[in-house]
DNA sequence: TGCTTGACAGAAG
DNA sequence: CCTTCTGCCAAGC
């Protein structure tokens, strides 16, 4: 009882998570890409990473938004969707030998530049 | 109600 | 650098 769910979103939270997240992969600049959990953390929830793949995967209509900007903090594209190297290598974004996107070169961290 | 699945992240080996 | 494991949480079944 009184189990801690302090994290967890209520249906409303999860409703404003969903269009703020949306809000901004829209921000994206061209050519700079941006991770699962910065885009979480900058909702209001740090620990929904995951909730942010889920959300671009089922929302119809995300992909009117660069959402091809979004990539893991190692810099690995989405699972199954080759296009979105391509995508990406047309607006100049670098990949490295290992395939992954050059993130210390395209990297965007909107507003704060802790962490 | 309980177990499994991910467009994830970080640590360990 | 890669794989595996753990923590994370909403969804599906």
């Amino acid at each position: 009882m009184m189990k801690d769910y302090r994290d967890r979103m209520t249906a409303d939270e999860a409703r404003r998570f969903g269009h703020d997240v949306l809000n901004i992969v829209g921000q994206i600049p061209r050519g700079r890409v941006t991770t699962y959990g910065d885009i979480a953390a900058l909702a209001g929830w740090p620990s929904h990473a995951r909730m942010v793949g889920r959300t671009l995967r089922l929302t119809p209509g995300a992909d009117r938004l660069p959402c091809h900007r979004v990539v893991t903090v190692a810099g690995r594209t989405a699972p199954g969707w080759s296009r979105q190297r391509t995508l990406l290598e047309e607006e100049g974004v670098r990949f490295l030998e290992n395939g992954h996107v050059d993130m210390k070169r395209h990297r965007w961290e909107p507003f704060l530049s802790e962490k």
